[in-house]
DNA sequence: TCCGGTCCATGAATCGTTTCAAACTCCCTA
DNA sequence: TAGGGAGTTTGAAACGATTCATGGACCGGA
């Protein structure tokens, strides 16, 4: 069985107060006597029982973070960001996935009261103002990515997606190509329809007329749409000469599909990604795309929670990666 | 404050006891009774507190799951099937990431430790059989990945590579290939090993002699590394007319390299993966590859756990994915 | 009417920590 | 010598759920 701290105490001959000091505040212990109760827990192998420390502390030291698919390329940065500023703070992590069902969003967030973390960073799906504030009143504060809620005390985190699809689009513009389509999906969720607001408003600035802009909606962010994306471009007899697609893997399958055609990228078509994902760099044509400084994501986040903060709203800058798929 | 089950009591009017009984064993609680509780845990917004269950309980309804890298590919449908299967179970799941760094590993095996789960599900890095018997004496059950360890009461799950590896290099002999070249990795985890062995093996029995395949052995699994390795390949001016890459990540590298250099795939190279990952079926020549029903494994390993099981050790069969870069 | 059995509900004890008021020991100063 | 601090240690009271021995209510049969 394992021990407790009592048994501790016993072989140390001392209280388990004491013990309990050695563990949470050492420096109010006597060396000597701290030395004797560290010799114990050694000894013993003793663990802390973190089920009796939260249920006596109300909540522990414990971030639970809630995305889509952690398994995806997106949240490969995010982790890693987390990861690296819990770390440093000494905080643990309970990564769950929500899989875009809000009945699992819901179950999730449960476990995660069920646990006392003291905080969590959702991609929201479903969650609403109410649950915000039910958290709340368990102690339990909320950090958003990449959505805002007014109203709340949640903190968000974010990028600034007008500025990223600015940034691509200018670049198309940049490259003299003037026939532009855009890849995108239907539905739209509100980041994926930030950038495609930007991307037309810096077409705008260019001169460009919206109807000018052919726009493919695919139903989601995968490469297997990037493909269908892409033979309906095809099928249309006279190809864009830029392509801007909503998110990295429509356009890892869109290059895909496209170079399979005997396509050659970018002369005939340069595109531009969203998300600079793993895959876009060792894509056969490497893609120029909108890094989103997700592990800089992630580390906020965690430290907004870790500080107790509420109702901070942060907002990082994207970035252009120029490759060889728009250059 | 959250409201416990003692507020949920007084308002449905009967003793804690009661309340414990409506959400353990509702059949011993009578029809009126178990209604007005339900109601009152409704009005309140109860949520069981997980920690003073855990404690009473001495270990929880959770799982815990260490992976070196939840981000990548190769994790995507262990999640799947881990989390289908601990759903259907009633187990909560706890995510964790070793990085493949053996003082990480311990971390989040002590952190495992502290939460009361009931077992770990872990891809060992540096794990031990003191270790495991430590978890043991703790109430811990441990499932391997795909690696045994004799002596223990660990279980394990698997998939069997050596056929996986005769799959592979079989298939290469019966389009024709004699000239045959494997990329792997160096150091080369005993999973790869065994990949190797029984492509070496297949090879023999069809009368290749070991030295006759070239054999180029990279850092790391990446796409950056399969790039090299195609770069290795042109060098030596004459061209394997067949490739066997251990793992997806060399294979999609590969192909994109030797593709933007005008190699065509299959024609004059053939190659095949290992793994079957979700970029293998988009990759600018979809992948041959080796399936390993990872999904599947990982709920087999979730079911040991939730029958605490010891000592058990499955096998799971790979299974040859044909598509256009072996065929 | 009494007994035995079934069905439910009760509430105190328990799990392993943390917390905190109280006590104890020295040592210094008035 | 008394009194006051500073520095340590103590031990009992939480935290919120589960468990289980105990007992009450009710019914049927003798």
């Amino acid at each position: 069985m394992r021990a407790s701290i009592r048994e501790v105490a016993r072989r140390a001959g001392v209280s388990v107060g004491t013990v309990s000091n050695v563990l949470n505040r050492p420096d109010v212990v006597a060396e000597a006597t701290r030395v004797r109760v560290l010799a114990a827990i050694e000894e013993l192998g003793f663990v802390r029982n973190e089920a009796a420390r939260t249920l006596r502390k109300g909540s522990g030291r414990t971030l639970g973070v809630i995305v889509e698919d952690l398994a995806g390329p997106c949240a490969a940065d995010l982790v890693r960001g987390v990861e690296r500023a819990c770390d440093t703070g000494g905080y643990d992590i309970i990564w769950c996935t929500s899989d875009g069902d809000p009945e699992k969003e819901r179950r999730r967030l449960d476990f995660l009261e069920q646990q006392g973390v003291s905080g969590v960073i959702v991609a929201p799906v479903a969650l609403d103002a109410d649950r915000v504030a039910r958290l709340r009143a368990r102690d339990i504060r909320t950090v958003l990515l990449d959505r805002r809620m007014s109203g709340t005390t949640a903190s968000s985190v974010g990028v600034d997606h007008r500025q990223g699809g600015r940034l691509a689009t200018r670049h198309l513009v940049e490259l003299g190509r003037h026939d532009i389509a855009f890849v995108t999906t239907e539905p739209e969720p509100p980041p994926v329809r930030q950038r495609r607001g930007g991307a037309l408003q810096s077409l705008g600035q260019a001169g460009y007329a919206p109807e000018q802009v052919l726009t493919i909606a695919e139903q989601e962010p995968t490469a297997q749409a990037g493909q269908r994306a892409a033979r309906r471009l095809l099928e249309f007899g006279t190809l864009p000469t830029g392509v801007f697609c909503v998110d990295d893997l429509l356009a890892v399958g869109l290059v895909n599909e496209l170079t399979r055609n005997g396509v050659k990228i970018p002369q005939d078509v340069a595109v531009v990604g969203y998300g600079d994902i793993a895959p876009a760099a060792t894509c056969v044509v490497p893609l120029t795309t909108v890094r989103q400084p997700r592990d800089e994501l992630g580390a906020a986040a965690a430290e907004l929670l870790m500080d107790e903060a509420e109702g901070r709203h942060l907002t990082l800058a994207p970035e252009l990666v120029v490759r060889d798929s728009a250059s």
